[in-house]
DNA sequence: TCTGGGGTCCTAGGACCC
DNA sequence: TCTGGGGTCCTAGGACCC
């Protein structure tokens, strides 16, 4: 058996458990820039304010009905995330963070009673984090899926849910839109809608030469998920990232080539920054930026450059110098950038590259004692206290009007509790 | 005025090899 | 009429996830 713990609304819920006072009310947090809506409370999708709705255009509502509006605060987040994890490996020895919300448990060798476990592995997660945690049990991944949304449909479930009978798992298969399915993308639905497949039992029942001519390979492991073939694999190996991504929306458009070269070196120093607590060499970043896409009728462009490190390298300023000089190649006047980024790839564990015959090794070891410098000065006095002087201020431009205190993560920011 | 960010896997097709 | 046959590796793009 397998088990999905997924965080309810877990932006929200982190805001709540510092501000109980929001319980029952609507509450959203928003993307980067105070963009859209990420997360909604349960009444706040109440109000019909959907997934990744821009804020502007839900302004009315939130002012109706007094939604509390919060800015990611996803150092707040992450912590909450450990958290919970933390209470989940009390229930089982094999965890699979799936995401910053949800985890996979392997419960193989535990025997009980799975209805009353899942049950209790929620009551656990809510009293000690404040979480509140749905609990799916089924005999696939796929299906305890599906077992723990039924957790947030029912509340009598009590946050736990165990499927395992096929005449169960059929009955609420039957009644599972094949769009909610894991694995069943947006690209699909429509299609299987030709087809009349409109639920996840209708799917179950497609011919299995169908399926994988269809929906080829992913297709197929979700087909036979859902009639209760386990095939997608349990992973509790946390694997080093293939790549690494460091992308923002500018508030305002950047029309100077001297201020893009700003933002994209400090995202360039971010990503390095990752590259390097996962002692991974890259062997290739792309550099990118672009126009805003909504704004009809003025210029449009959107431009990429590639730069290589044939050697593999984990050092700031090659990353820095690279990613200015990238821009500078790709920069033009007369557009308003509105978002860039920096896409580091090709990675590979520094303990597999051996030093290459043509690097010079003088030069090498004074790179890698700066680097290693500024990893040190900036971790006991917080990132970007040592940084290039084409990074400006260090500081990747947002703007968080809402933003909530870093309660678990800033000493100043520990909340005080007074009794009278 | 205002529209997120960061990942993974799979596949088809091209380039190249003998 | 008639164009060998069988591989590997790489890449871009698509689809999916949160």
């Amino acid at each position: 058996m397998y088990a999905l713990a997924d965080c309810n609304n877990f932006f929200a819920s982190c805001e709540r458990v510092f501000r109980p006072e929001l319980n029952g009310k609507p509450v959203i947090v928003l993307s980067n820039n105070d963009g859209c809506a990420v997360a909604r409370s349960n009444e706040a999708k109440a109000l019909g304010i959907k997934m990744g709705a821009p804020l502007f255009q839900i302004k009315d509502i939130v002012k109706k009905h007094d939604v509390a509006v919060f800015s990611g605060n996803f150092a707040l987040y992450g912590d909450m995330s450990r958290r919970v994890q933390e209470v989940l490996r009390r229930y089982s020895p094999s965890v699979e963070q799936y995401s910053i919300d949800e985890a996979f448990m392997d419960l193989n060798g535990i025997e009980t009673d799975f209805d009353a476990y899942a049950k209790k592995i929620s009551a656990d997660c809510y009293r000690s984090t404040g979480i509140p945690v749905s609990v799916g049990i089924a005999p696939t991944k796929t299906l305890a899926k599906i077992a723990s949304k039924l957790c947030k449909q029912y509340p009598k479930l009590k946050g736990g849910c165990y499927m395992w009978r096929p005449q169960d798992i059929e009955k609420v298969l039957r009644r599972f839109p094949v769009a909610d399915v894991w694995g069943i993308g947006r690209r699909t639905v429509p299609k299987l809608a030709t087809m009349g497949v409109k639920t996840a039992w209708d799917y179950t029942q497609l011919p299995e030469a169908a399926v994988r001519k269809l929906f080829a390979l992913p297709g197929f492991r979700t087909w036979k998920e859902l009639r209760g073939e386990p095939c997608i694999e349990f992973d509790d190996i946390l694997e080093d990232r293939q790549s690494i991504c460091v992308s923002r929306s500018f508030t305002k458009e950047i029309t100077s080539a001297d201020a893009l070269c700003e933002q994209i070196a400090n995202f360039a120093e971010t990503a390095v920054h990752k590259l390097r607590q996962q002692h991974s060499l890259c062997l290739e970043m792309a550099v990118f930026a672009f126009t805003n896409r909504f704004k009809e009728g003025s210029p449009q462009t959107h431009a990429s450059v590639l730069a290589a490190f044939p050697d593999g390298t984990d050092d700031h300023m090659a990353f820095v110098t690279a990613a200015v000089n990238a821009t500078r190649e790709m920069f033009q006047d007369g557009y308003g950038y509105k978002k860039a980024g920096v896409v580091i790839t090709k990675l590979i564990s520094k303990a597999h590259m051996s030093g290459s015959v043509f690097v010079d090794t003088k030069e090498e070891e004074r790179s890698r004692k700066l680097s290693s410098a500024m990893d040190a000065v900036n971790s006991v006095y917080g990132d970007g206290t040592l940084r290039f002087g084409i990074q400006g201020d260090g500081v990747i431009w947002s703007s968080r009007e809402y933003q909530s205190p870093h309660y678990t993560t800033k000493w100043e920011d520990i909340p005080t509790v007074s009794v009278k």
